[in-house]
DNA sequence: GTGAAAGCGCTAACAG
DNA sequence: CTGTTAGCGCTTTCAC
């Protein structure tokens, strides 16, 4: 059966005052008299009142709505980010309306489509779409917060990882602990992935190492197959930076699988810091990107570029810290 | 700059006609000339109208949202799932509202409430709450599809899936092949989780064999936990029933590790069919569950729960298909 | 086929 | 502190 919600009016009635003081003693306002507000309250519930988000949106010219774009599904740090984004906008008192959608082109101009018609305050995109202008088309439309590596986008906020100085941090570390054979499970064409990637090289040549690259994805399929492609080469490594955690906790698993124990035969560090990274299976020493804090510093971000009148847009750069664990130790 | 946006006052005045024929022509519907049609979309495209969704929601009186609340973000099969829930409503002209917030008492009541008061058609909820009451209370306020395990709930239409035939087929095949020492790995208090194990013990007997039972969770880290438990025993097993794919890719990567092969030493069953199964580093044998069969059925649940002036509720219950791959063979 | 009129449920001035 | 008055942008009868 499909039941009528109350209205305002209705409650109005019941508590026998006008529409316009039952909306201000419902929403909160400052100026109602904190009697009169329990009583409304108290109406309001005895008829199961809902506030009808449509109207309301439609008379106030605005939301709270924010789109949230989860780039990779499967992978569990973008999950995370997205929990975080979550609580974040909820703290904010804003909206997320999640899209699993990924990030192509077509489908990036559907969901901003929707995002408008829904007159969504903004949107957050969480991961590197394979296609920039699909950003900047929806940057065009309505204030984006893009999460992760990217290009530099005019008109999107950006809050960036200091992908360059994690990894310098990471291998001059298995340097300092006197590793000299350190190879590089490689993502693949995201920004991030070859950022990474080239300050390995960097920091390999500058500490007189000869580096050894196997590319693949980010996901934990692609540390099984590099492990197979790394170790049964000749000078096989005996530390691995792994261009994710996925991929580390993939590579771990083959290292055991085809018996070799981590850390004692073969060291392996990752980045991001995903759920799994601290569990004792694994337990995985990594560089630490801080989901809670990118989920705030982009709402902060989004905020302020609705605020002002003229887009502010902010691109912020994060540095990560090392969290160590009992995945790597000194070569034998 | 906040850009006002074009309404369709402003269309009708610019292609000189009536609001009214505006609105049919954007529409699509049937009683409007062709050549007006035309003429009415080139001019929308030109001015970049947009819709107010909150204008059309409120005159109209019906959304097209359904609510969508994803049970455990972190479970790749809930994701898959999601996916597919997405797609099905998008072809049914519905918009998902996805929800990552778990299914407890106080996000659940909150989640519905947002739901209720975006005026959404319904709800497809994923995944097995710990609460049934939070879930029952949501169904009083929304039509619900449950999709997954659950208990006798009314007023919601479920989407179930057969966990008892999967199991005895399973554990079938592995004592046709051979095998008499079959562990299983169990999730926890999930009511599939138990439902599994129950079923797993009654084909053990009815086969004249001891259940070998360790108790974990649905990930993969209690499938790595669950070997050693299982391996140090006197009596280790020739062949693993887990509980779901998790599991089972958790138990495979640490039997590896402790130097066993997959399926010379050890067969490994699992249940889902998770992207990861199919994998040629795991090469899954399993029990696949159609994602995008649940996906399809769980709208269409829907749909007969809001076209029916009576909520006409749907109890269905789907049977897995194993898919033979590489982790299973006949004991040495 | 097309237009005119009448609101949907709510908030936002503006008065008191 | 509270009420009155106007609509927000759109769809929907009901006419023509």
């Amino acid at each position: 059966v499909k039941t009528k919600f109350a209205t305002l009016t209705d409650v109005a009635r019941a508590a026998g005052m006008s529409r316009a003081q039952v909306s201000r003693a419902l929403r909160g306002d400052p100026g109602v008299k904190e009697t009169t507000r329990e009583h409304v309250a108290s109406v309001a519930a005895n008829l199961d009142y809902r506030p009808n988000l449509a109207a309301r949106n439609l008379v106030s010219a605005q939301t709270s709505t924010v789109g949230v774009v989860i780039g990779e599904p499967y992978n569990p740090f973008h999950i995370q980010l997205a929990t975080s984004i979550d609580h974040a906008l909820a703290e904010a008192g804003l909206d997320p309306v999640l899209s699993l959608r990924a990030l192509d082109d077509a489908s990036t101009l559907r969901e901003a489509e929707r995002f408008i018609n829904l007159r969504a305050v903004g949107a957050i995109l969480i991961g590197t779409p394979r296609d920039p202008q699909a950003i900047q088309a929806m940057a065009q439309k309505l204030p984006c917060v893009y999460l992760g590596k990217s290009v530099d986008y005019k008109n999107v906020s950006t809050i960036d990882i200091d992908d360059e100085a994690a990894t310098v941090e990471a291998v001059r570390y298995l340097v300092g602990l006197g590793h000299r054979r350190i190879a590089h499970l490689a993502g693949s064409d995201e920004i991030s992935a070859k950022e990474r990637t080239a300050a390995y090289t960097a920091a390999m040549e500058e500490a007189g190492l000869k580096p050894n690259i196997v590319y693949g994805s980010h996901d934990a399929m692609s540390g099984h197959r590099g492990v197979d492609a790394l170790m049964k080469g000749t000078r096989a490594p005996t530390a691995i930076f792994a261009s994710n955690d996925a991929i580390a906790i993939g590579a771990i698993g083959r290292l055991r699988g085809i018996g070799l124990r981590v850390p004692q035969d073969v060291s392996v560090i990752g980045i991001d810091d995903i759920p799994a990274a601290s569990d004792a299976a694994f337990s995985l020493t990594t560089m630490r990107q801080d989901s809670g804090e990118q989920a705030r510093l982009a709402v902060q971000a989004l905020e302020m570029m609705t605020a002002n009148t003229k887009r502010h847009t902010t691109k912020l750069v994060l540095s990560m810290k090392m969290v160590v664990r009992e995945s790597v130790a000194p070569p034998k």
